[in-house]
RNA sequence: GGCCCGGUCGUCUAGUGGUUAGGAUGCCGCCCUUUCACGGCGGAGAUCGCGGGUUCGAGUCCCGUCCGGGCUACCA
């Protein structure tokens, strides 16, 4: 039987890392294995629920590139593929009815204040909370019957057998028992006909043929009941699958304290998909070898659920920007620009950075400007689009010492710019010195003689100046003049980001240097 | 409180009875070099949460214990 795994989230919000790496491992295992992937909707909830929500599911899917075969956006075989609509569809009902009738379910007319009294109860006698039987278990049917005619709201909960062992297995973890008096009978139906959770994702799991399901291991503790009700229908199970949790540096779940938690602020922040991909996979799970870069025709070709592991895995971003740089340096420039010039483009990417406030700035660092990030993108975007040839160089030479796309506009600042701005500190270190003046006069005279330059041509000018003037050593000529033409004291080879420029913007930041020295 | 899950360098991990406990990241140093990076080399960093047992031998098996986490909703 082919493999068939579905992501099921609920459209309440943000889709996070947390969920990402859920579908990353579903992706993954279909596409190693040639089986599908199906996209559900777990709307079951009205009051959580958020009609931006599943735009943006398709939205940051889209953007890693992970892809289903089955879904709302794309219809399919088992659909519908929202839950509210299946509800419509009398497909909850038709089953929750055949639930009964088999006496695995029952109709409860607790009011919410009996219930809280009860909760009460149970809490300050320190017993287990919940529904072990209620009013309603083991009422008589006639009882019920009377409370359907008189119009009482109800419930229809889950008839939990009592003094069993059930033995859920999981992938990751083998056997995990449970005591069925432990487990209180859970709502399957709600009071406004909704199914829950546990009686809607089983139904459907089976309905849509999944054969294993990955899922995050909170469920674990409810896994006994969704076990049971496939037992109840007689249906054969999926295969469950408890993905450990990803949580933050400090050890709690991942919010937004630990930075973006929003897949697509990493993107924003010019995290590459390959790389955020790789990076995710490696948390909770590893192909059993060293390897750690991998792209994604490897790790579908080495995933397998024996890698996956069983404890909680950090989100350490400093492995992700490590993983980000490796990954831009693997590209061609070529392939790097166009996924430079993308990024910009991108919605995400302006609203982020323009919303950008940076909370907690690295110590001896000023904060980092949102707004200001931005508008170095644009520039270098724009001028891409009416001079690529240049900006691709620009980027030849920024592309290994970048960790991430948004770094390019700080990077490549001075090639864009037609004033550079300097930078206080290296102008006082390095224009104090006598020989500067000279220098900078020299190079300009060379300079505005020449109509193209060469990576040689330009080392020849700085050697002929230092051998000329008595320098043994490069330095002191090397660095008055990045300073005088970029603004900056560090940044690529001389030599290459001289020839780059070319001898006209050379020669207006020579005289804008040479003016400032006066 | 009850039930359940987890615990190898700071972090991600390899490891399934016999290894000097390996790799990666981060950190430090050296090399490369005109700077910063990249790259190369090297270093520090893990009494495998702790305590018992089983065994000739345990990170690996068993028991206990501690710590962390999850669930304990008409949320998923």
């Amino acid at each position: 039987m082919s493999v068939r795994v579905r992501f099921a989230p609920s459209p309440t919000g943000l889709l996070h890392v947390g969920a990402l790496r859920t579908v990353l491992f579903d992706y993954l295992f279909a596409q190693h294995n040639g089986g599908q992937n199906i996209l559900r909707i777990e709307d079951t909830d009205r009051t959580r629920y958020n009609a931006d929500s599943e735009k943006e599911f398709v939205d940051t899917l889209a953007w890693v590139g992970i892809e289903f075969d089955e879904g709302p956006h794309i219809g399919g075989p088992h659909g519908p593929y929202r839950q509210s609509e299946r509800k419509e569809a009398g497909i909850y009902s038709h089953w929750i009815e055949r639930l009964i009738e088999l006496g695995h379910a029952y109709m409860a007319f607790d009011t919410p204040e009996e219930l809280n009294e009860m909760r009460e109860y149970q809490q300050i006698n320190k017993m287990p909370t919940g529904y072990f039987g209620g009013d309603w278990r083991d009422a008589d049917p006639s009882k019920a019957a009377a409370a359907i005619a008189e119009g009482k709201p109800y419930v229809i909960r889950q008839r939990i057998p009592r003094d069993r062992t059930v033995v859920v297995e999981d992938a990751i973890r083998g056997r995990v028992e449970f005591d069925t008096n432990t487990l209180p009978d859970p709502v399957l139906i709600k009071g406004d006909g909704m199914p829950t959770y546990h009686f809607a994702a089983m139904v459907d799991d089976h309905l849509m043929e999944i054969t294993h399901v990955l899922r995050g291991e909170e469920w674990i503790a409810t896994s006994p009941i969704h076990w049971l009700l496939f037992e109840m229908f007689g249906w054969d199970r999926p295969v469950f699958v408890h993905c450990p949790v990803i949580v933050g540096t400090d050890g709690k779940k991942l919010s937004k304290r630990h930075g973006a938690t929003r897949v697509l602020d990493y993107a924003a922040q010019g995290y590459d998909k390959e790389a955020l991909k790789n990076f995710i996979a490696l948390i909770g799970w590893s192909p059993g070898d060293d390897r750690e870069v991998m792209s994604q025709q490897e790790l579908i070709a080495a995933f397998d659920l024996k890698g996956l592991q069983a404890s909680p895995g950090r989100f350490d971003i400093e492995k992700l920007r490590w993983l980000n740089g490796h990954r831009i340096r693997q590209m061609s420039t070529e392939e790097l620009l166009d996924t430079i010039l993308e990024y910009v483009k991108a919605p995400y990417t302006m609203e982020y950075w323009m919303n950008f406030v940076d909370e907690n700035p690295m110590p001896n660092k000023k904060p980092t400007d949102g707004p200001e990030v931005w508008r170095r993108l644009v520039r270098l975007k724009e001028k891409a689009e009416t001079n690529r040839s240049y900006v691709l160089e620009a980027v030849r030479l920024e592309q290994e010492r970048v960790q991430t796309l948004a770094d390019f506009g700080e990077a490549c600042e001075f090639f864009l710019v037609d004033e550079v701005f300097f930078d206080e500190k290296a102008v006082e270190k390095w224009f104090g010195q006598e020989h500067v003046g000279k220098l900078l006069r020299f190079l300009l005279e060379r300079v505005s003689e020449a109509q193209t330059a060469s990576v040689e041509w330009c080392e020849s000018l700085i050697r002929q100046f230092a051998s000329d003037h008595g320098f043994d050593k490069l330095g002191p000529v090397v660095h008055p003049t990045r300073v005088a033409l970029t603004g900056k004291t560090v940044g690529p080879g001389l030599f290459e980001l001289m020839n780059v420029l070319g001898p006209s913007r050379m020669k207006a930041r020579l005289e804008r240097a040479l003016a400032m020295l006066k």
